[in-house]
DNA sequence: ATGGTTGGGGTCCAA
């Protein structure tokens, strides 16, 4: 039994279909979760990726904002879409994927798109600020309260959270920058404990290595800057921890022309 | 302290 996985916030999949294909033939992955699709589902470029051999789709879309999407090799079953917030935004959706060797569990895969939360780190100021918290608040719950981690489970996408000191490119001067604030980075650790869960891309690569997935748009020389964040995560519920093999963060990709602003991360498990 | 860029939809909002 193997699997990889990649996860991408591809911010509009109709522009960077091409970005898309280009990813699956450098590294055919089994399940692609992408976030920012930003389209309609009929909208969706499914016959390009049909094309390519990935014919399952678990698509959770909206016109203009955010939207979310699961494409498979492999079929997916058990489709759910949670509304978060009760604000009926695109930003979950979950399926359970039929792995060949795994005939025993199949792996449920939740794909997230956790609200970015504005400029100003203060729920008085800033209603953004506070769904970002509240959204975060409610997947602990509902970690705890449905046991979505007792089973095997595969957590991935932008969390817009960059927990760690060496997550950021200097944790002193985004301390009161949204995705590095003490408060988010308390929501989100509480909610990887609810799992529990394990952080898959820190299991591999550990503190202090410096692990960035995001680079802004309004830094020019993104790369030699290297202003970057851990903004997207893989997470492992505990019976699958045993099988995690290998993360890759594809960097290459935020030189491509037209870059999306978040980079692919693949997890390998066997 | 400030401003910097991108995408979608339509002349502004979200990131």
């Amino acid at each position: 039994m193997a699997i990889r996985l990649v996860t991408w916030n591809i911010n509009s999949v109709r522009l960077r279909i091409s970005s898309v294909e280009r990813l699956i033939k450098m590294y055919s992955p089994d399940v692609l979760c992408l976030q920012e699709i930003k389209c309609r589902e009929a909208e969706f470029p499914s016959s390009a990726l049909a094309d390519l051999g990935y014919k399952h789709f678990a698509i959770n879309a909206q016109k203009g904002y955010h939207g979310v999407a699961i494409i498979s090799r492999l079929p997916l079953t058990n489709i759910l879409k949670k509304n978060f917030c009760e604000m009926g935004d695109a930003r979950h959706v979950s399926a359970d994927v039929e792995v060949e060797g795994a005939d025993k569990f199949p792996i449920r895969i939740h794909n997230f798109y956790v609200p970015a939360g504005g400029d100003v780190p203060d729920v008085e100021l800033n209603p953004k600020f506070g769904h970002k918290l509240n959204f975060l608040r409610e997947m602990a719950l509902w970690f705890e309260s449905d046991g979505v981690a007792r089973n095997n489970a595969i957590l991935v996408g932008d969390l817009n959270v960059a927990p760690l000191v060496n997550d950021v490119w200097s944790h002193k001067s985004l301390l009161s920058v949204v995705s590095h604030t003490p408060v988010e980075v308390q929501s989100l650790s509480h909610a990887l404990a609810c799992g529990p869960w394990l952080d898959a891309i820190r299991h591999v690569k550990p503190e202090p290595e410096r692990v960035y997935t995001w680079w802004s748009y309004r830094s020019p020389n993104w790369l030699l800057a290297n202003k970057g964040r851990r903004l997207d995560h893989i997470w492992l519920s505990e019976p699958l921890t045993h099988l995690l093999a290998d993360v890759t963060i594809v960097q290459e990709t935020r030189g491509w022309e037209r870059p999306s602003d978040h980079v692919p991360v693949i997890v390998d498990l066997n």
